[in-house]
DNA sequence: AATATTAATCGTAATATTGCAATGAAGCAA
DNA sequence: TTGCTTCATTGCAATATTACGATTAATATT
């Protein structure tokens, strides 16, 4: 039997829990090393920065803003506008629940802790 | 001036840490439910499974093959055949080692806690 | 040997992601 | 106003990812 034909090359997130689509949501979102680098500015200078990020990380404007636009996006960051600037900071709430149900998944431990092999 | 025309839409890891690309790495296989999925089933059943993987996801074969091969690749399961089976499990020194470089990044945290509003 | 079972691999289709040049929008400065 | 700065958006090119049918490889079973 033939498939649906319509969604190839898309994740079924339909056949997977809540849980597992949002802790994949959010792995999927540090996936990529420049957000990781601009969420690890952002914690280091605490005060706001926006055009800095496109001289520390070496991507072009637009790479930076498409990044932080995703960052944004799933609530990890915060941007406020001030005059001709934007100035981003982290969200810390969302932060502190996106580390519960991250640090929930990867804490999981084996009950028995005999291998395979 | 042009891009160099020859790795586009590929993600420029030589201009990150080592870190930061290993973050990105480590996420990146948790960035698809299924995966997500296998992971929380192999901790769960600590007794290798394999093909019950078909079973209890409804993906083809080889769709799981594929998400399993990944998770192997990185290091976090072991694949030890049995015969026609695959038996697999969680690779519990390599998944410390992998907690220990995400938990790093999630527990930044801000030295000022001021916002920036 | 012949068949069945299990899982990996190959090939392919469709969508997603990454990156940037060009452009647009909004505020500031002269 | 005219320009300048800053950032977002658009459009596009190239690669990556996801999913599965078909096939292959290896071992069991009969």
């Amino acid at each position: 039997m033939k498939q649906s034909m319509s969604k190839m090359g898309l994740a079924k997130t339909e056949i997977f829990t809540d849980q597992q689509n949002r802790i994949s949501l959010y792995a999927k979102v540090f996936g990529h090393p420049a957000r990781v680098a601009i969420l690890q500015h952002l914690f280091k200078i605490n005060t706001c920065v926006c055009g800095d990020l496109v001289n520390v990380i070496k991507l072009a404007q637009p790479t930076i803003s498409q990044h932080l636009k995703e960052l944004k996006l799933l609530g990890l960051i915060k941007g406020n506008v001030e005059g001709t600037r934007v100035c981003y900071c982290i969200h810390q709430e969302n932060w502190t629940s996106m580390k519960e149900i991250m640090f929930q998944f990867l804490n999981q431990d084996r009950t028995n802790k005999e291998g395979c092999f």
